[in-house]
DNA sequence: TTTTATATTAACCATATGGTTAAACCAACC
DNA sequence: GGTTGGTTTAACCATATGGTTAATATAAAA
């Protein structure tokens, strides 16, 4: 009708507000300034802040998903997987940090909601996803093509490296006064985590 | 008089309050209920919400700071400094796990408040401090003695290594099944990142 | 043109929340 | 015993905030 995009706008609105000022510190007044609409117009059509809040990220979730998992299901030798995923990670990250930032806050608390956001995003692999994951880095430990015994500290590993920079952008600039997030820090960010990854924990 | 520990009774439910549910979320009410006093104690001691999230910040941060500083700036050969700091770094996180949340909500988003009390506790030392470690790091790759040239992103691995696993840690946890923070994990992560970064930092 | 179903808005509402106040309390000192 | 000064409390207050409502606008179907 007037305007097909509203609903749109308010998502886009919510995940700005949601990932600069976390579920409790935004108003629902300053996404709908944002959106440039009426305030009913958020309960309208999302019924509440929770609920939202919980599309925002389904949504957000919904696009990354897919990327990650052709990565780390379909990848079979180590040496790809290290090569590979921190590209992907880190390449996503740097262009949804309102994601990050959003998700960031979950991580930190209650993680229900992130967890029913991305269940719902991923289906039934939610849980059969990671563990065969793990069973795969395991079988490259007893082949001895790796170092970590632990698939789940293999894991942590690139995970953290790849993610920490982004979510703490804020307080490295403040503590080394220097520019992060921008195309170079990237480039020499992704280099960085692999030849760290490989040289660390491939044998 | 009547309680002279009051005061210190506030700054502990300050903590566990603030840190679970961040700046915004926290409610003056539930820290009062949970230092079991009248919530005008709260306004009479510390004035203002603002007020009593920066006192309950500077006093953790004075915990740390003098701890890390010591490696950071006293350890003068990088195997050494790849050794220590992973296990002070994680130590001391495992200990004060409502510390580390209630930073990482400011990590997310307004960096002001922290930057404030860090350089207050660390004092005129707060741009030196980083600003020395960088060049030391940078010595070490003229001498050939680490790979990585960049000391920026040398401590960025460091500290992501180190920290990330507890900050995530309700998501890990729901992504892979298993329990983080305990004693077995904590052994295993500080092995794990020493292993990583000597054999993937070091020459 | 009229009807209809959806979209949009301004004005409200109930409650939660940070913060205040005035009075009471209590230990120590005179 | 009375005074004094910090400490504690119950009752309040103003405002912010999530959410509602009833009326209006509008595009498309009839």
């Amino acid at each position: 009708m007037r305007s097909k995009n509203t609903k749109e706008r308010i998502l886009n609105a919510g995940l700005k507000e949601f990932s600069s000022r976390g579920y409790a510190g935004t108003r629902m007044d300053k996404i709908a300034i944002r959106a440039k609409i009426n305030k009913a117009m958020l309960f309208y059509y999302f019924s509440s802040k929770e609920n939202l809040y919980h599309e925002v990220l389904k949504q957000a979730v919904r696009s990354i998903v897919p990327k990650i998992r052709n990565i780390i299901l379909l990848e079979q030798n180590p040496e790809g997987f290290l090569e590979k995923l921190p590209e992907v990670y880190i390449g996503f990250f740097t262009k949804n940090q309102d994601f990050v930032k959003m998700v960031a806050f979950d991580f930190i608390q209650k993680t229900d909601i992130v967890k029913a956001a991305f269940e719902q995003a991923i289906g039934k692999g939610f849980r059969q996803g990671p563990r065969l994951v793990l069973k795969k880095i395991e079988k490259w430990y007893e082949k001895g093509e790796i170092s970590e015994s632990d698939p789940l500290q293999f894991m942590i590993n690139i995970v953290s490296l790849c993610l920490f920079a982004f979510i703490a952008r804020p307080i490295l600039e403040a503590i080394f006064n220097q520019k992060i997030g921008d195309e170079q820090f990237v480039q020499k960010r992704i280099k960085s985590v692999i030849n760290l990854l490989k040289q660390g924990m491939l044998k």
